[in-house]
DNA sequence: ATGTGGAATATTGTATACCAGCATGAATAA
DNA sequence: TTATTCATGCTGGTATACAATATTCCACAT
């Protein structure tokens, strides 16, 4: 009683040369001959192309709703509903929309409660993700995290406060990636996708932003000494910190 | 220049009358009227379908690779292949497929790194969630944890080893659910879903199911004692020893 | 002025038809 | 016997047509 008897439809098991291309990486002897996919499906596209539109958007400046015409899509990118929907569809896994029968595809905006739901899962998986680093990553990854924040020294900060919250995201988004988990990072990278959507939002004090570089430095410093529950703990509190301060700010949220 | 202008095909914002329906609950006036959605589309009839199919299938058995045809499966199912392409779509963002072009979709085998991936992430989720629970579950909540295990004492459990391993996923879960972070429970859901399907090919010893049990008695203390910092530690090692342990010992994956 | 009915409209959901590309294997040549 | 060519078939990807239903709005009776 093996699968195929079971169920005839679903398990057609073959002794199939597997399809390797897809999934093994380059073989060291060839010069990188073909890492390309070189097949960009029309989903990906519109996905791509959807998903850039909707973080554009600064959704949370008006309260209106935001709907997504898929017919309208289709048209401008010059190809049918399906590829459209299929994009949708996943846009929709992801938390980006939400699709209402009969009525719609709509953009989510995060009520409060959401965004502070999604800022502790981030701290889950980064404070996990610095564990790592300090067991992992080679001394010149660490040190390449210093160098994010070269420019911003001084008063420069406060000239340039709105560059600042982009490097602070690409920060946390650093020491994510070099767990080398990619669990963790697939998992991180759709939460930073919708905090990049509110930190427009977010009104950024100068107090906060000094305290934050501070944090910063701090856990650079941890990751440096290989003190992994250090690491751990600071991680873990900055980005608890930035929930806890949503909390009690963010009354535009809602 | 707001987004109308920028994007004349995205954004057709308008004050409408919103979804209300699908989000509001009852109104409390109402005896219960329409409570019911009554409308479970083809696509999450074949998406509970086909995920059913695919974790009951018990993948890790033999190392032929598994493929799902579209077309027979539509077929069987009594339904056009659209639906049932946009089930396999979704299966295959979380992971549990991988459609090749011109080849055809196959059902994913995670990989021993993979897997020790993804039990990373779930201690980073759950030692989250078991900080959560010190704060805000309720005494019942975490009481009904202890009564998971009532059928377990002595020598039952090797009796029941296989059984035990159901219930010692759910334990799990439930230190998720009553974090009430829906950000974590849903991440954490495709992690405990992928477990169980390599569950079966996991040699569970006696020792580490009593080890276990222990373990998981400890925390549960310490979830009652409010003791957040030792929950949080309690579970995270937990979590990082079974990975551990996959590590060492689980040959019987690539 | 207001409430009601219903047709027109607009939307997603589903089915079907068509397409392009790769794998396969038979046919053929060496 | 072995290597090679090439036609055929099967695959997922895409386009399009159809169905079902919620919404909207206007005519019309009250």
């Amino acid at each position: 009683m093996n699968n195929r008897d079971r169920s005839p439809s679903l398990a057609n098991a073959r002794v199939r040369s597997a399809p390797e291309a897809a999934r093994a990486p380059l073989p060291p002897s060839q010069p990188s001959l073909a890492p390309i996919d070189a097949a960009p499906s029309f989903k990906h596209k519109a996905y791509a192309a959807l998903k850039n539109a909707i973080v554009a958007m600064d959704i949370y400046r008006s309260r209106d709703d935001i709907r997504l015409d898929e017919r309208k899509l289709a048209q401008d990118f010059g190809i049918s509903r399906t590829p459209v929907r299929e994009a949708m569809a996943q846009l929709e896994s992801e938390g980006f929309v939400r699709s209402v029968p009969r009525r719609g595809v709509y953009v989510v905006r995060k009520t409060r409660t959401e965004v502070i739901e999604m800022i502790t899962a981030w701290a889950a998986l980064e404070s996990m993700a610095a564990r790592l680093v300090t067991q992992t990553a080679t001394p010149e990854q660490i040190a390449d995290l210093r160098k994010m924040f070269a420019t911003f020294e001084g008063d420069q900060v406060r000239a340039h406060l709105d560059e600042y919250s982009e490097v602070n995201i690409e920060f946390h988004q650093s020491i994510i990636k070099l767990s080398g988990n990619r669990v963790l990072i697939e998992m991180a990278e759709n939460l930073f996708t919708h905090m990049r959507m509110i930190r427009r939002k977010t009104i950024v004090e100068k107090d906060r932003v000094d305290r934050s570089i501070r944090d910063h430095m701090k856990i650079i410093e941890a990751l440096e000494a290989r003190a992994t529950d250090r690491a751990e703990v600071l991680v873990r509190d900055h980005a608890l910190g930035l929930a806890e301060h949503v909390k009690q700010y963010a009354d535009y949220l809602d």
